[in-house]
DNA sequence: ATGCCGTGGAAACCACGA
């Protein structure tokens, strides 16, 4: 079974690019953040020619998230984190499917930093954590999956010397997923690939994709009895090089049957 | 050192992203 990741920075306008990849890779979850449509714009009909039933949280303009599943049922959980009444961003959604619980999340980017979307952004860690920490309890297998807009450690920037005062590697940011991780969850990627350099993010400009100046924020999170069954994992980095495409790449990891 | 590019929405610029 293989469960993929992808920010698709707007379903609709890298909609070409989605297709394209859901038919060349098949995955059979798929777990999609930065939609950038209402919920009434999400392309439900050109998803589901391809093959995947999808549940979404929409927005105007910003985030939204989404769950694709080929050819299986997905049983929404929940959307939304507990914990703040006013936070009205769509950026987090939860499913079962085939079994496994799947959380697909887009963390807050945090910048500037210090200052308010910080702030914003280390609260909205806290809630998440809070909820992985009930989710590890209950002894299902879950994935927590997406954009955590963290980078963990040295080797997941090409250059980690100018991200010391970003939001995405600031100390805050490193030990709140230091922590998650501390709960009892596996980093997969960096299991598989304990001493490799992974990017999973390019920026649009700069060459950065041409230069390999890349980050490694898009993780998965596997429970126990889910890394026992972790087979390998990868990113799909040549979609960066498509045609208007998402300055993402799709992250992927296959669980045995 | 830096949104240099790109999306979406509103309005021919702005907010936002990492």
């Amino acid at each position: 079974m293989i469960i993929a990741t992808y920010n698709i920075n707007g379903v609709n306008g890298h909609l070409p690019v989605l297709l394209r990849w859901l038919e060349q890779t098949a995955p059979d979850v798929v777990c999609l953040q930065e939609l950038k449509a209402p919920q009434e714009k999400f392309p439900e009909q050109a998803i589901k020619e391809v093959g995947y039933n999808a549940i979404w949280h929409g927005q105007k303009s910003w985030n939204g998230v989404a769950i694709l599943a080929r050819g299986m049922d997905i049983e929404e959980v929940g959307r939304g984190l507990a914990g703040d009444e006013e936070d009205v961003q769509s950026r987090y959604i939860e499913a079962m499917v085939n079994g496994i619980h799947i959380s697909c999340l887009y963390l807050p980017n945090g910048n500037p930093a210090p200052g308010p979307k910080f702030d914003y952004k280390l609260n909205w860690f806290k809630r998440f954590s809070a909820r992985a920490a009930e989710l590890l309890a209950s002894g299902k297998p879950v994935v927590l999956t997406g954009d955590y807009n963290v980078i963990p450690a040295e080797l997941d920037v090409y250059k980690p010397e100018r991200w010391v005062d970003d939001a995405l590697f600031r100390p805050e940011s490193r030990e709140a997923f230091h922590n998650l991780i501390g709960q009892g969850w596996t980093d997969a990627i960096r299991k598989l690939y304990p001493t490799q350099t992974v990017y999973t993010f390019y920026d649009y400009f700069r060459n950065a994709y041409g230069r390999d100046a890349g980050l490694r924020i898009d993780h998965f999170l596997l429970t126990p009895d889910l890394t026992g069954r972790l087979l390998a994992a990868g990113v799909d980095r040549e979609v960066r090089g498509w045609e208007k495409t998402s300055d993402h790449c799709p992250v992927w990891i296959q669980l045995a049957d």
